[in-house]
DNA sequence: CGGTACATGTAAGACGTTACATGATTCA
DNA sequence: TGAATCATGTAACGTCTTACATGTACCG
């Protein structure tokens, strides 16, 4: 359902657009957000343009095909941004790490913290020089998880020093 | 994989215990961390069993099954969460609805923004009342992820209010 | 004796990743 | 002409969700 969401957003937002442009936006704009490749946006096109939320217009260079986001799908894709609640399902492998870091001696604690950290670092250096056109909120929010992941592996080494 | 993670960690941490056992730590404590039900963890944990990672008692009453952690299935927790190298796949339905704001009319952003926050808040009540034994470290990571959300929406809100 | 919690499983389908496969255009 | 980028796809496999299915023990 999401990446559905996702592509109708995108189309809705940035005009008519190809499996192939959609899938540079998800790794370059949508990527604090939602995740898919061409593996997976090629194959949902096909199945939105058979439920009639996108229609794909025939082949141009190189085989290029432009999806154009219908009043159908522009409808859908408003019915989610409204009523969508909010659900927290969380899988995220860093906090899994977190959470069994008392199985760890300190100092091997410490060396995956500051793993951790450089990780927060090399995001959050990534999410800084991003474009904030579109996904200005969800830039923000991004930026600001990523800050906070960043200051708990300083705040958690402080404390696995001072043991 | 991190299923397997999660799982062995909590055998390591809390000793023996029954899938049934797992589940429940997965609903309580590991929630904000990894999610699963008890139709992925029974299968998985007789996987673990036959890579034997994981060893099973005979029956007990109620036809519960005790799994202990093995030497090896120690050995491999341990090297996953030394070695482990932190990756950022997201994928959050509510960054989604924040990337997509720009759609929608300053009103309908607004509603949605204080349904997110209301949520926030929510999961908030929840952390908050969690007991902090095992996993500390990954419950102060989760606190201070949400307590982020909860400053997001709330400047997000004053930012759509004054527009 | 009836409801709740305990306790385990299977199966279908959706979603996501990795590997494989092909061909056109552009630019140095 | 060779490499990079553009552009699309399939297939196998792994992960996750939802629905279905079954039976036991305890407590009021």
């Amino acid at each position: 359902m999401s990446l559905r969401i996702a592509l109708l957003g995108l189309l809705e937002a940035v005009g008519p657009a190809s499996g192939y442009d959609l899938t540079k936006k998800f790794e370059h704009s949508l990527n604090h957000v939602w995740q898919a490749g061409h593996t997976q946006i090629y194959p949902e096109l096909v199945k939105m343009a058979a439920d009639g939320l996108v229609e794909a217009s025939s082949e141009g260079v190189r085989g290029r095909k432009i999806y154009t986001i219908t009043s159908e799908g522009a409808r859908q894709l408003h019915t989610w941004l409204v009523e969508h609640e909010p659900v927290f399902v969380v899988r995220n492998e860093t906090a899994l790490q977190a959470f069994l870091l008392p199985l760890l001696s300190t100092e091997e604690a410490i060396a995956v913290v500051e793993r951790i950290k450089a990780g927060y670092a090399a995001r959050l250096a990534v999410l800084d020089c991003q474009p904030a056109d579109l996904g200005q909120y969800a830039l923000r929010l991004g930026l600001a998880q990523v800050r906070t992941g960043l200051e708990w592996a300083e705040e958690t080494l402080a404390a696995l020093r001072s043991r």
